[in-house]
RNA sequence: GCCGGGGUGGCCCAAUUGGCAGAGGCGGCCGACUUAAAAUCGGUGGCAGCUACGGGUUCGACUCCCGUCCCCGGCACCA
């Protein structure tokens, strides 16, 4: 028996670093041919994509863990002879990098690239195999001209146009803000109250796909949550619009439009709703300081509530005029309130406060009737009428019509039909859905982004920079330490250019960039040949490729990333420029690594980083470590893990490995042929088990599998004999290890004398021989209690059972009384049912 | 309020979807080796009443149904 002094200690810090220095060096995992070459093989292709990581830093736990999760995923379908395509690149755009540069004054690019740079080294050093021939920074001029070229695709399209909208501003820095620099409605660098400003700005227009980024969820193999969330975030909902008329001495009547999913309770509508800020009403409130602090406050207040969450009360102004309703012919009073929002439906809206929560509460508030127009039924029959007074919350329920014309007696629902055709025959309305999708602002006034592709003409308006000009490079010398927009004021970006439609110099560029959501909304097809400079993406790989197999990444981007990249595909596949209809076929949402059930944050110093787990256990540890701790979807708790743990195992396997190599090169001591026998069966076993578990990701089991396989050698070669069942078992457990933890794998593959790598090893396969039994064990249950377990052979029937048991004392004395029933399970179990 | 996910040994967590409740790990305790410690190795976990609680269906329920409690995450005046 080798002694254990003779074995080399497991000491990954040395083994670790040569092999990710190789892998690098070597290219070894980039594919080839390349994914924009078309192959003639039999191989199955799959796009494994992760979410690019924001070069804010070094890599934290959240990227190791995501990383990690993607790599054992990609190994794995490599060792089962997929085609992988598994790219990475940096989503490098954004405001942190400006930030370092207004505080700090850091240069923006080189803050971005040096994080880059330390990103990549621990990527390499984590032995994540990302291909590096395929790799992209969304802020390299090579990366944006083509988000620029996006965009003018969009905009000849008519997906792209401008309108006003309004922006935070800081009066007292003069800059516009980003949502997440609004801190309780004041600015976060000088808690100046924010504004709400008027600005020209630009948008994608994705609510022209809304009905199709709706239906087409149903197919995608992503968790539902995320599905419902964008559901609920498209908002779809089926009712009318009806017209009603303002009646207004001082400044005449006028039409107004309202929205309402619920036409059939129009008999109720006993006042009426507009938003603050809509139209009808400014133009007739105009010069009314009363109405102007009214609308100010609301402004205001909808920010402060919008930061903090609360909702509050409703805020309402009684206006000096009334509408009419066209189906009572009666004019009821008129209000501006904050919970009439201007940017859904028409802004205005029929109160109904019998049947809707929010006008019953305003009603109530404002102490405006609540009239019944609804008899509540259940299942069809009429219960108690509806009564006002005792009522603390709208009906909402089922019901027929009451004091409602000609529609009393008809259920809700026929009531709904028939006032919705009623309102087109008459020509008061229409039916109509509605979303609550709204188009995508991509105006940003910042200057680490990519810049909007347009030139400004006094004569011509409106012009495209023409593609021949791209990329529109953002000026290598912006001063970030400016108040305001550093593009805007440098000297020449903004005005140094001729209208490239007729050629004058009465023209400026505009100053504003794109949203970072812009850039990675397309990344994925960029990965396709990111060197191409004549193309944003092949189109022929595109339709190889897409839609990505498997995406990874945190539910943090549930709706708004993966809500435009849907679009960008259906716009660009609109366009022609590929045929797939979505970009992610299947999504996984990796847990979060949260420390003592809270996240980790520096400022709670709770924080842990990657570099403390592999430089003092390696990267293998740190991959076991995450993967064994919870299933992909589940969160970890780092306060519950143990690198120790998952280093002692490693450190066995290593041990029990280079114990049969000295026992292979000493010629020691033989298994027992039962022993081997055991052991090659427990090895069938941990393979068919194991890779169940590989195949549904569950790598949390497939390791407890990998571990109980581990024991089954440890137990065979406990007496210091080896063998050929002890090799077979070795080298199933370290090719089914290789996607966890790649170093160790490979190195100890080597040592048992393999000169190719473990990587590029096929999944092994169980003999499935060594599984059939002759004998099983089958559970004795009576009356459904375990009363023991008797062999039989496989497969037996119930009568061979019976008997069997009945031979069987420990059992048979349960017996006693009259058995009802017999359940039998073939092979598992077989139930005595007994009376008496 | 709405939607989603949970509640199983001291702890993290499994359980082929209705069929032996504990796989795997952490920790603890006992033991072997050692002069001793570390490392390594072995053993060790719920009694008729056990899977948050109360009912139900079933030969049989962690699993399905009804009700209740608690925890986590997301959305939230969208007419």
């Amino acid at each position: 028996m080798s002694q254990p002094s003779e074995i080399e200690r497991y000491d990954p810090l040395t083994i670790e670093p040569p092999i990710a220095a190789r892998w690098a060096q070597e290219r070894t995992y980039s594919l080839r041919p390349g994914p924009h070459e078309a192959v003639d093989d039999e191989a199955p292709t799959f796009y494994a994509l992760t979410m690019f990581p924001y070069p804010s830093g070094d890599l934290h736990m959240g990227h190791a863990e995501i990383f990690t999760i993607h790599d054992a995923l990609v190994r794995h379908l490599r060792m089962n002879g997929h085609r992988v395509l598994n790219p990475i690149g940096w989503d490098a755009f954004g405001l942190p990098a400006e930030n370092a540069a207004r505080n700090r004054g850091a240069d923006p690019r080189q803050w971005t690239y040096a994080n880059i740079d330390e990103q990549r080294s621990t990527i390499v050093r984590l032995g994540y195999s990302f291909d590096w021939d395929l790799v992209l920074r969304t802020c390299d001029p090579e990366y944006y001209g083509w988000t620029q070229w996006l965009f003018l695709e969009l905009f000849e399209a008519g997906l792209a146009y401008r309108r006003e909208a309004l922006v935070n501003f800081c009066p007292s820095c003069s800059t516009v803000l980003a949502n997440e620099q609004v801190v309780d409605g004041a600015c976060e660098r000088c808690s100046t109250a924010v504004g709400r400003e008027p600005r020209t700005q630009w948008f994608f227009r994705i609510t022209e796909y809304a009905d199709e980024l709706l239906t087409d969820l149903d197919a995608l193999d992503w968790p539902e949550r995320v599905k419902n969330a964008q559901r609920a975030w498209i908002g779809r909902s089926e009712g009318a619009e009806i017209t009603f008329t303002i009646r207004d001495p001082a400044h005449g009547d006028e039409d107004v439009v309202v929205y309402t999913t619920r036409p059939d309770t129009i008999f109720g509508a006993t006042y009426f709703v507009f938003a603050p800020e809509h139209p009808a009403v400014t133009r007739r409130m105009a010069g009314d300081d009363e109405y102007a602090a009214f609308l100010d406050e609301v402004s205001r207040r909808s920010e402060i509530e919008r930061q903090s969450g609360t909702t509050g009360g409703k805020r309402g102004f009684r206006l000096p005029f009334t509408v009419h309703n066209p189906f009572t012919n009666e004019d009821v009073p008129a209000y501006a309130a904050d919970y009439v929002l201007m940017e859904y439906g028409t802004g205005a809206i029929m109160a109904v406060p019998i049947g809707d929560e929010r006008d019953f509460e305003f009603a109530r508030q404002e102490g405006l009737e609540i009239r019944v127009i609804i008899r509540p039924t259940d299942d069809g029959e009429l219960l108690d009428e509806l009564d006002p007074e005792a009522m603390t919350t709208a009906y909402t329920g089922p019901g027929v019509m009451v004091n409602s014309g000609e529609y009393d007696g008809l259920d809700v629902d026929e009531a709904k039909r028939r006032i919705i055709d009623d309102v087109a025959s008459k020509g008061w309305g229409r039916a109509k859905v509605n979303t609550r999708l709204r188009d995508w602002l991509i105006s940003r006034q910042r200057s680490w982004g990519a810049p909007i592709p347009v030139v400004h003409c006094t004569m011509c308006g409106e012009v495209p920079v023409p593609r021949s000009q791209l990329p529109v490079r953002l000026p290598d010398d912006l001063e970030f330490q400016v108040q305001g927009s550093p593009l805007e004021q440098h000297p020449t970006f903004k005005g140094d250019v001729t209208c490239p439609s007729c050629g004058g110099a009465d023209a400026v560029r505009d100053t504003d960039t794109m949203d970072t959501f812009v850039d990675s909304s397309w990344y994925f097809l960029r990965f396709l040949a990111p060197w191409d400079d004549t193309r944003a993406w092949p189109a022929d790989a595109a339709d190889r490729w897409l839609p990505v197999d498997q995406y990874t990444g945190g539910v943090e981007h549930a709706v708004l990333h993966l809500l435009y990249s849907r679009f960008v595909v259906k716009a660009m596949r609109d366009r022609g420029h590929l045929t797939a209809d979505e970009p992610f076929q299947a999504l996984l949402n990796q847990g979060q690594v949260i420390m003592d059930g809270a996240a980790m944050s520096k400022s709670k110093g709770n924080l842990v980083v990657p570099g403390q787990v592999y430089e003092t256990f390696g990267a293998d540890t740190l991959r076991g470590t995450m993967l064994f701790a919870s299933a992909p979807e589940d969160d970890i708790d780092w306060a519950d893990v143990s690198p120790t743990g998952m280093n002692k195992w490693l450190a066995r396997v290593w041990r029990l490995t280079l114990e049969q190599v000295a026992r292979e090169s000493d010629g020691g001591p033989l298994l027992a042929d039962d022993a081997a026998a055991s052991l090659r069966r427990a090895t069938a076993e941990a393979i068919v088990d194991a890779s169940a578990e590989f195949e549904a990701r569950k790598y949390n089991t497939a390791i407890a599998k990998l571990m109980t396989l581990t024991n089954a050698v440890l137990d065979a070669t406990r007496q210091g004999a080896g063998g050929p069942a002890v090799r077979e078992a070795l080298e199933a457990l370290l090719t089914m290890l290789a996607p966890v933890c790649p170093f160790v794998t490979e190195e100890l593959w080597h040592r048992l004398g393999h000169g190719g790598s473990v990587h590029e090893e096929a999944w092994p396969r169980a003999d499935e021989d060594l599984l059939v039994d002759d004998e099983v064990e089958l559970v004795v249950q009576v009356n459904g209690k375990v009363r023991g377990r008797v062999m039989v052979p496989a497969g037996a029937d119930e009568a061979v059972v019976e008997s069997t048991v009945r031979a069987d004392e420990s059992v048979v004395g349960h017996l006693d009384g009259d058995v009802v029933k017999v359940v039998h399970v073939p092979d598992r179990l077989v139930n005595f049912v007994v009376r008496g």
